[in-house]
DNA sequence: GATATTTAGTCCACAACGTAGACTAATTGG
DNA sequence: CCAATTAGTCTACGTTGTGGACTAAATATC
């Protein structure tokens, strides 16, 4: 059930509402703010004066000229005075991304580190010292961070900050939240989800469509009108786990044949001829040599991402599909296949078969979707940051 | 982005807030009103003042005693002024439901038909006569019929009320909502969205899980945190098409080896050795007769849709799963294998399978979710119930 | 059985917030 | 230079929720 609302919450959402429209769109004059929330100019010259006050908003010297009248001054969100942490542990790096409140990246620092090899404790630790240099630094630059979240390879349990089973990491029941304490209010969440947020709000793209995140494991993370789908539990977006064929090889998930058996990173690279075979870029230099084993391995795998995503299609009906991680470099060898797949199973029926793209964020979607949902929460409620709940 | 909030919006919320507490309640004193919505007992009066004198809600003569101090004047929801209208054209039959403000259900009209034989406009002007001589006696009785809401079984375009594709009816592009005009607001939904809402609403069930409608094609809606999950285009939950076998039979959708070959009614009693077979119940005639050849149908079907709903399970997350139509009936035969295939394909990784269970609302939870979801917006925006908007 | 205690509900002065429209400010067009 | 136009502020006002005093109606206690 919603909440009662009073007055002060009825500011806080105009408060809201108002710092999601110069967010949304760059920088607006009192006047075109009215326009566009419906409230009157009066209301808003006092909410704007308010997020002037709070720092959340400048006015720009630059007026809107060129046509007759007082030119209206326009403002916009101030970039250097709230800022996010953007958090990520990886199978093979840690990344950590400063974004502030006007969505600008302050502050990359990546660390290339096998961490399949090394404990829980020591990765969070290594995160940790990169974490607080990171804050260090952009505090140095007069920014506040005002929180941050860590995107982990695998299911997570959102409540509690803990990761059940990250398989690919062999992290089992690993309390990072508590491991890592930065002393800033943090929370984790699963890798794929957070990509599609950073998707979502640093990619190109559409605020409708279903992000394919292919590391070791293939995961998922739907953004259904601008937010996240997250299921009963939060654990929705299983794709690697999706059935592409039911008696098909079987899968530590305690299934056969799932989708992560066939265009998983292991099945991918590994398949070529049983050798521990490199990196996707070694992959990508056979597949230009026409390899004909690698060139196999492609196929098969496009053609099972097509057969999963065909299901997947069915039942969460996204608008788009965007890949990301290895599908991107190899998107020119399983692009096709994967669309035809799809083409042929859903064609007769939909009207319209979702279009696949490929995402241009690279590795660092995660890291950017995680520090972006932070922002993101301070402009939905810009109120929430001024006064912080009386703790108990 | 939401919208400006004005003191009227304020007020409409609160009153919603009121409503909704009395309704999920059964009936409350303002008191204990002030306490649940945390308004205070000044405003909680005014607002119930209102919804007295709209006719929405009634003081029982009833009062809290047994305890100490003044015993307060109960209120609930008022039954008998507003109502809605359901109604379900299926495969086999057409159903007409009236459910009041109280979500009671007031009147109950159900006729066999077959309307696959029929046309289009014929089926629609049967249900027009239907739902046109329920609403005579439903206004008869004192009720005001406020809106009603049609389940077709397949893909609807809710925004402009035409069935595109029921492959079950033999429908295509058919405007029902213009050719059934009554005369009251109405929209189209899918039945399998529709019936999750009637399990929500009038099952015994919770406020997270999967409801599988199994009729001639196999459909699904999701609820999650008590509200429907559409997905983008409000074409999610076709559970019928997800892939069992990519190399199975050909589907009419496009694809091979859909659940629907293995588990839908075509297959799972026409299975038997070729011949037409009769309904559903002459299958549990069968097996109550131990036939092997009806036990095997459903031993297959049970096993497909434990295949596909592990690739629903790891995509969507569903806190349970409740199985309707002909799964209900059948569930005898078919319950152990769904659970021990849904069992050995997830035990491993996710902490707990999400139990199956068996709606008991029978054919009639479409129509009534049809109804509900009207009664549900009343009860969500009162205001809007006295204030319609004035039309252009 | 009278009185204290307790709880329900109403009343009234007040505060918070948005509105409407008059008013001032700063431009461009003629 | 003045009219027209648009931006932004100012002020009186309306709507709504609050808080606490007040009335009402019951039970507990002596």
């Amino acid at each position: 059930m919603t909440q009662a609302v009073r007055h002060d919450a009825m500011r806080a959402r105009n408060l809201a509402l108002v710092l999601g429209s110069v967010s949304a769109r760059g920088s607006l004059t009192r006047a075109a703010l009215a326009e566009v929330t419906g409230l009157t100019k009066t209301t808003v010259s006092k909410l704007v004066a308010d997020l002037i006050e709070t720092g959340l908003v400048v006015e720009t010297g630059a007026v809107r000229g060129g046509e007759r009248g007082r030119p209206g001054v326009e403002v916009r969100i101030r970039g250097d005075r709230v800022a996010a942490l953007g958090l990520e542990i990886n199978v093979d790096y840690l990344a950590v991304r400063v974004v502030d409140l006007s969505r600008s990246v302050r502050l990359r620092r990546t660390q290339a580190v096998d961490n399949r090899s090394a404990q829980p404790v020591d990765v969070i630790a290594r995160l940790r010292d990169l974490a607080l240099s990171a804050v260090d630094e952009a505090v140095g630059n007069g920014l506040r961070i005002v929180g941050g979240a860590l995107a982990v390879p695998g299911p997570v349990d959102l409540g509690s900050g803990v990761v059940h089973n990250a398989p690919n990491l062999g992290w089992r029941d690993v309390p990072v939240l508590s491991l890592l304490d930065l002393g800033i209010p943090l929370h984790v969440e699963n890798e794929a989800n957070l990509a599609a947020l950073g998707e979502l709000w640093f990619g190109s793209g559409p605020t409708d469509f279903l992000y394919v995140s292919g590391e070791i494991g293939i995961g998922a993370g739907l953004v259904v009108a601008g937010s996240l789908f997250r299921g009963a539990r939060g654990f929705a977006g299983e794709l690697g786990h999706v059935v592409v064929s039911p008696d098909g090889p079987p899968c530590r998930c305690g299934g056969r044949g799932c989708l992560e058996q066939y265009a998983g990173q292991d099945a991918l690279l590994g398949a070529q001829n049983g050798a521990p075979a490199g990196g996707v870029m070694t992959m990508v230099g056979r597949l230009k040599a026409q390899d004909p084993a690698a060139t196999a391995a492609c196929h098969q795998a496009g053609w099972a991402l097509g057969v999963a995503l065909s299901s997947t299609v069915n039942l969460v009906d996204p608008d788009t599909i965007v890949l990301g991680g290895v599908f991107v470099p190899l998107f020119p060898w399983i692009g096709d296949i994967v669309t035809q797949t799809l083409q042929s199973r859903l064609g007769q029926m939909r009207v319209s078969v979702p279009p696949i793209m490929v995402s241009h964020l690279g590795f660092e979607a995660a890291a950017l979707g995680a520090a972006g949902q932070v922002i993101e929460r301070v402009i939905a409620d810009p109120a929430a940051l001024l006064q912080p709940p009386i703790p108990d």
